[in-house]
DNA sequence: GAATTTGTACTGACCGGTCAGTCTAAACGG
DNA sequence: CCGTTTAGACTGACCGGTCAGTACAAATTC
């Protein structure tokens, strides 16, 4: 693959994270994603088989770098906080993502169900894998199920940041880690 | 409204609640909905102005029922757990309506984003107020914030049902209820 | 000169919305 | 009682627009 067709890629995921994250895949036009892109519509059509095609691998491609954030940010810190704080951070960067997800992700029969229940599984392996090391060296409560508690995170860290974005934008990042962190450590019964 | 349209109207929401829901409102179309509920297309333009409307209507019914639930469940029992419980019930219930709110709620210039946002703000301050009152009789952790925590407590039961639903249907609702308010009182760093 | 992109024109299936007409039960009049 | 009218609810064929996808010749890039 050249450097030009990487870059009209680049170009055409961009404008369709954009528009199909805002309104919704099927109700976003491939003639408005070229435009958006500014591409010829047949260059669509040259780089991807079909409109469903562009979408499925821009779920791909997005969870591609939300995976290789979580990586390179376990290496860094292996906190807590530092895992919340990347994750925020990627959803603060790539909002429309995040929308996208939220919309498709528990549809049963939906059209990328499939391909969605694996990178789902991706990205909660994942943070599955950065608690279980927390939890073997003593830093996380008893009694904790990693499995579970992963996949809770993961969700709950979704919908906390779309909410941020949406409904309370002037909130700073770290902010927002914090009541999650809170959240999550603190609102049990008075102890 | 006579009790034949009630009906009319009754069949319509779970035809079109049941369809929406699992692929999503833009693209079912109204003739689809018209089947399902076994009924002609032109009822449904008899009963609703146009196919946003009908979504929209189902988007007000479905939270109607939703904050009627929460608030008889709160005088009945004023605990976090019978909260939680209570909303979970109503998601294993209407699965479907889980699915239509997740997908719309955060699309930043939805055609439902205005109806949705207050919605919300419905169900979330009910939830507020049920947190408001645990606060103040000393039940909850001090430094709670209670605005931001309903928020995120709605947030995160909504993603956690449909994961559930959707990803780990095998799980009993108890066993769910009881993760998360394990998770929300017990992930912090080992005390 | 091969691969890629452009621009424009086109097709055909699909879909939201319309509308003239049907059905039915109740109200009315004799 | 019984024919007639009225009104509300419902029907489904149809229309007009929209949109994914195709076609292709010319231009651009490597």
């Amino acid at each position: 693959m050249s450097a030009r067709t990487t870059a009209t890629k680049q170009k055409l995921f961009d404008a369709a994270l954009k528009l199909v994250g805002e309104r919704g895949a099927a109700s976003v036009t491939v003639d408005e994603i070229a435009a958006e892109a500014g591409v010829a519509k047949g260059t669509i059509y040259y780089n991807f088989a079909s409109k469903d095609a562009l979408v499925e691998a821009l779920l791909r491609h997005g969870v591609e770098i939300l995976a290789g954030r979580l990586r390179s940010a376990e290496s860094a810190d292996d906190s807590l906080e530092a895992l919340v704080d990347e994750m925020l951070g990627f959803w603060a960067e790539y909002p429309a993502f995040g929308q996208l997800l939220v919309s498709e992700l528990w549809r049963t029969p939906g059209q990328w169900h499939g391909t969605l229940s694996l990178l789902r599984d991706d990205i909660v392996s994942i943070v599955r894998g950065h608690m279980k090391r927390l939890s073997d060296a003593g830093r996380l409560p008893d009694g904790v199920e990693v499995g579970t508690a992963s996949a809770a995170l993961f969700g709950t860290l979704l919908v906390i940041a779309l909410d941020w974005q949406v409904f309370q934008p002037e909130r700073s990042r770290a902010e927002v880690r914090d009541s999650v962190m809170h959240l999550v450590r603190g609102l049990g019964p008075a102890r």
